[in-house]
DNA sequence: ATCGTCCCTGCAAACGATTGCAGAACCCCG
DNA sequence: CGGGGTTCTGCAATCGTTTGCAGGGACGAT
């Protein structure tokens, strides 16, 4: 806005009308109130002046700043992406404007972000990065902005939400395995304050127990983080108390990278001594040695059904919240094979 | 902004002053001209009504949106993010908020995303998709925004830029090869309408001229793309010509991924048969198979850059463009050897 | 006591749009 | 020719801030 932009009121002049008809000939929803003679002038000499409407103003007087606040952990991280991708691209087509910040998985930063995004009025909001019981949640009723969650969700609910079903991720992710014969399976979970790695976590025991075998606690490690120096750490906790174990899920991709570490530096192939599922299927993740099995998420859908989940709230603020659960699938790779002999 | 935002006018009824007083005091360049009594009462009530700022409306007084626009080919495109946390953090840092748009490398997803960013009256715009002779240029001048280039750059010059220094990287990545003992080295080039792809290949060929040796055109294959398949392709080309090459340097990871490809495809193992060296050293790089030795850019160091010079040119919209280039690195990993016995 | 200064505060006009209301012009019909 | 109804356009207020200008009051100096 650093040149002088042609203003409402310079198209005005140049036609020789009220500025308000013009507005009404540039609003698509007025414009049949404006005679089509007037209305052809007002399009020529706004074309012929090169206006472009501000929509900054407009806002103010609408009341709609047409923004939506996209927080999320860390675009770095190859999980966001696709899911803003996916966002952005339905709410630019509906006319909204994406603006995302990053909040490192700290609360402050987070609420920082939420401060900013209050500042520019936005309409709504999408949150990609909370945690179960989120420290959030009391400002964000307070704000009153419609709120989506996409990837993790609250435990207290009331909010909509899209994420992956998880349960359904790690049943498939044990399912394989005990295909191929493994009798012993642990599981190296994600920070149990995230709804991922409770759910994840939760659907691996409990297919394990659907499948009819022991359900042993101790067969699950807890990583700190997402992270592949915490799969390695929880990999070897893992490793250590079960060594007889022929395969493992991890609840995400890093994590099973972890293990990969961890395997290495006992001197264990994947997957010929142990066998290795990922979650997420983060882009590459068939170039690494081995090629990981993992389940695969469809990111970019999640985003997209969230953005249409949002721009469903933003309309109708009051239809109750729902949340909905996307299908993941298996993506057999290089990682997992049968147990080793005598170890079925 | 679903709820009802205190405005100022609020605060001002509240404390019993005028709305303009309030004003003074909220902004830290005019609290001085308040009475400290009156702007203590000013803030409290400020805190207790939950006071915040409509920034699009004092935008909307002061002609600055404090929001500048960064137009990026895809966020998924690992390259990316790193760059975008870069250019955030110095922009939010500064009170600017950044809102991005991808182009997947569309010139008319180009042009619409800038006129979406005219609409929100950007201050400023950081391009990190340019192409060399670039379309857009001529709307970038009637603009008249301040404008950065980051990545990539364009031949006509005259805007600021932040890239890296690819000539200095093919000359990391071809000494690494010389040093190892190579002969015979080719280039699998990105496409040369992209300054990236031109320069690392000028870079290629000079440097393979500084060592004193002969520069055969046909040693560089140039990829339709950045993408592995394209890298395939190239490398496949590259191979039937000079079955006798032993090492490549690819003009970016994903065309060394495609060259793992091809070599695969030929039986040739890498790096025993074939060295591999990559560029841009992206995320994940040391986990591919084998690891790959690659030219590593500080792309969140170019985004931090770039957004300084953004800064500077909004402060400053006078001075002359400057173009910084920021130096790489070679990291050595997996993906190169020394030539087999009797190809040196 | 008067005058000039300096602080502080209020007034009102922007910024660029949107929109309810009202009135002008026109048409049609009786 | 008058009345009623349409259709089109203008007026002015409004959204939430910022800011130049002016004026009121206090205070010190003469």
């Amino acid at each position: 806005m650093t040149k002088k932009h042609a203003s409402i009121h310079d198209v005005a002049r140049a036609v020789g009308v009220h500025p308000s008809t013009v507005s009404r000939v540039l609003n698509a929803r007025t414009r049949h109130l404006v005679s089509p003679s007037v209305a052809a002038r007002v399009t020529a000499a706004a074309r012929r002046l090169g206006y472009t409407p501000d929509q900054v103003a407009a806002g103010l007087r609408t009341r709609r700043s047409s923004t939506v606040g996209v927080l999320i952990p860390d675009l770095a991280n190859p999980l966001f992406p696709p899911i803003v991708r996916g966002i952005e691209s339905v709410l630019t087509e509906a006319g909204y404007t994406a603006i995302i910040a990053n909040t490192d998985n700290a609360a402050a930063r987070a609420r920082e972000a939420l401060e900013r995004f209050a500042a520019r009025r936005v309409d709504g909001l999408v949150l990609a990065g909370v945690v179960r019981r989120d420290p959030l949640l009391p400002r964000l009723r307070a704000l009153g902005v419609p709120t989506v969650l996409v990837n993790r969700t609250v435990d207290a609910g009331g909010i909509p939400a899209v994420v992956n079903d998880d349960a359904a991720g790690s049943a498939l992710a044990v399912d394989h395995l005990l295909a191929l014969g493994h009798a012993f399976i642990g599981h190296v979970a994600g920070p149990q304050r995230l709804s991922t790695g409770a759910a994840r976590r939760a659907g691996f025991l409990a297919a394990i127990k659907a499948a009819g075998r022991a359900v042993r606690e101790s067969a699950v490690a807890v990583a700190r983080s997402y992270e592949t120096g915490a799969g390695a750490q929880a990999g070897r906790t893992l490793l250590d108390a079960h060594p007889r174990l022929t395969a493992i899920v991890a609840a995400n991709d890093l994590l099973a990278l972890g293990c990969y570490d961890e395997l290495a530096r006992r001197g264990l192939a994947c997957p010929r001594d142990v066998s290795v599922v990922g979650f997420n299927d983060m882009p590459f993740a068939d170039r690494f040695s081995p090629p990981l099995t993992t389940v695969h998420i469809p990111h970019r859908l999640i985003g997209v059904e969230a953005a249409r989940l949002l721009l469903e709230a933003i309309a109708h603020p009051e239809t109750p919240a729902r949340e909905i659960r996307v299908a993941p699938e298996l993506v057999v790779r290089g990682s997992t094979a049968r147990p080793p002999r005598g170890r079925r």
